[in-house]
RNA sequence: GGCCCCGUCGUCUAGCCCGGUCUAGGACACCAGGUUUUCAUCCUGGUAACACGGGUUCAAAUCCCGUCGGGGUCACCA
């Protein structure tokens, strides 16, 4: 039974990539709206015009596509309720500001930051908690609040609260009261004379008519303010559930500061002096923590080769995981379908999602399980699938193997590469060495060691021999090299390991690669001959 | 610190609302074997939890109270 009535939205502000907890929020509203046949709303919340970018909000688009959750009413699709960006909507905030002003319910603050802070800093060392007492603002006379604008003196706009206690029904977390005397009259227009959060995302849902509020936990505490404004408004409130939050494995809060804190750590282990494209000054200042700069922790782990922590969206699918792993896995941290139930997809949720199997607790992200998920999802994958979704992610991330390889060679690499990648990423990280040149291969000193100069280089040996028979092939293809290893292992009496290895990082440069015929069919017999021999003078 | 929310295996959770079927189920991780041409898979088995203390009851993971623990929030950020 669809209920046309429900309306969902998502409503990111844009000052970065879209973050895993916002996908999970977005996805929860996306999926409520589907299930009772509503509308899911897209609203961008810029009214921090320092902080906000239309670059970030492009992102947040384009990764809310990636993941398949399509809105309703937004940027780029228009609706009803439009515009959606709240920079757009100023007319709105200022008309419903008169209205609560009309009623008493809005006034005049002309406190500065200043005497805020000092009158905080007095209930500190007096040892009271702190509150706005609104008595001097809400005493001021016409001609006096007159006088004080004309002298140009800057002022914000206060809700007044009820003085009685708000009582939020919480769809998730039952009902929740909250003291009279814990409320105070907070800020709804700033000096600047934009609105504050907590206003413009009431005005919002209002006019949009938005029948329930699916957020984080953290808003929790907002929402008697929202609540209370909707009743001065007379308007009636939606439905709220907030959800559990999301954390790192550690219990720390997942922040863009992982990415700094882990690329920091690495560069002081390693004594990193210098990032490439970095100024000096900057990078200094990234050791010292004065700053976090994201674009320096990508330039350190590049140089470094470490692998930052994945918090935004954007960073699982540069790690090559699949939007639909992403969703089931972010779905499983707080809600269960139960039944023991586990993998589902967006269908599924638009078909079963609901608001009881919500946790009130709050969960770890725990990246191992989420690869367990993309593991079996691209083991399910077929060849074509897997071809297309790969391409996809090279043309992105790696576009040198689109650069080296038609499609027909790449699907062949696809093909080594596809029944052991857990990831999209690893074969294109593993792969490399396919599209290197060949005086351009890379040794691991520990691989070229262990399989080739160990045993007074019987690697080495082995190689040697190992030339003499590949040069002999004329038929190079994997089956035929296959054979022709075989029985050269026979001769030998050796396992097929003994001679895979010294041949595999010979060609490869490390220890792993696709099975070996697969590798060298696919190298060419003059590049593998060609590294065999550099290989040699090792 | 005030206020608010939460508390089942290492992690995510099912079970809790409507006490008995729970010697607490699943998944991931971990451990031990096995398959394998490296890697990644795959197969089999195993370890592992109701935070603690009271109460209610014939009976409590399930209901009540307290303690402890974790988290959120206390902006002219959102």
């Amino acid at each position: 039974m669809a209920d046309s009535t429900v309306v969902t939205r998502f409503a990111p502000s844009p000052t970065g990539y879209l973050h895993v907890g916002g996908a999970r929020t977005a996805l929860f509203n996306w999926a409520y709206a589907r299930r009772h046949g509503g509308r899911f709303i897209l609203r961008i919340e810029d009214t921090d015009a320092a902080r906000s970018t239309d670059e970030s909000t492009k992102k947040i688009l384009e990764d809310l596509r990636w993941l398949g959750l399509n809105w309703d009413e937004g940027p780029e699709v228009g609706g009803p309720s439009g515009p959606y960006f709240q920079s757009q909507r100023g007319h709105l905030y200022k008309q419903y500001l008169e209205q609560l002003a009309a009623i008493g319910r809005a006034y005049r603050c002309f406190k500065t930051a200043e005497e805020l802070t000092a009158a905080k800093a007095k209930a500190k060392t007096e040892g009271r908690a702190y509150k706005y007492d609104p008595a001097e603002s809400l005493n001021l006379s016409k001609a006096q609040t007159d006088q004080l604008i004309a002298a140009g003196k800057p002022f914000v706009w206060r809700f007044r609260m009820p003085d009685a206690d708000v009582t939020v029904n919480d769809l998730v977390l039952g009902d929740v009261t909250i003291k009279a005397a814990e409320l105070e009259d907070f800020v709804i227009f700033k000096s600047d004379g934009g609105p504050t959060f907590h206003f413009a995302n009431v005005v919002d849902d209002a006019t949009m008519k938005v029948t329930h509020v699916l957020r984080a936990q953290e808003h929790l505490m907002n929402t008697p303010k929202h609540v209370a404004m909707f009743d001065a408004l007379g308007i009636k409130r939606p439905s709220y559930a907030h959800m559990p939050l999301i954390f790192n494995s550690d219990g720390s809060k997942m922040s863009k500061r992982d990415k700094a804190k882990v690329a920091r750590a690495a560069a002081k282990e390693r004594k990193l002096a210098a990032a490439p494209g970095v100024d000096d000054a900057a990078f200094r200042a990234f050791l010292d923590k004065k700053s976090d700069a994201v674009e320096i922790a990508l330039a350190v782990a590049g140089v470094l080769n470490v692998i930052l922590p994945e918090i935004d969206v954007h960073d699982f699918r540069r790690s090559g995981y699949l939007p639909s792993v992403i969703l089931n896995y972010l779905a499983l941290l707080g809600w269960s379908p139960g039944n023991d139930l586990e993998r589902f997809d967006l269908d599924f949720l638009a078909k079963n999602f609901d608001l009881e199997r919500i946790g009130k607790s709050n969960a770890r992200f725990d990246r191992a399980k989420l690869l367990a998920f993309n593991t079996e999802a691209i083991g399910k994958l077929t060849p074509d699938e897997f071809f297309k979704l790969w391409r996809e992610h090279l043309a992105a991330f790696h576009p040198v193997y689109l650069q080296k390889f038609d499609d027909a060679r790449l699907r062949i690499l696809a093909e080594a590469y596809r029944p052991r990648s857990r990831t999209l990423d690893e074969p294109s990280i593993n792969g490399m060495f396919f599209v290197v040149a060949d005086g351009d291969v890379q040794y691991d000193p520990k691989a070229v060691e262990k399989v080739l100069k160990k045993e007074n280089g019987a690697g080495l040996a082995m190689l040697r021999e190992l030339a003499a028979v590949l040069t002999a092939i004329s038929d190079w293809n994997g089956p035929a090299l296959h054979a022709a290893l075989e029985a050269f292992a026979q001769r030998a009496g050796k396992g097929m390991g003994d001679i895979a290895q010294p041949l595999r990082v010979a060609v490869s440069g490390s220890t792993v690669s696709p099975p070996i015929q697969d590798t060298l069919a696919l190298l060419g017999k003059n590049s593998t001959l060609a590294r065999i021999n550099r290989a040699l003078t090792l």
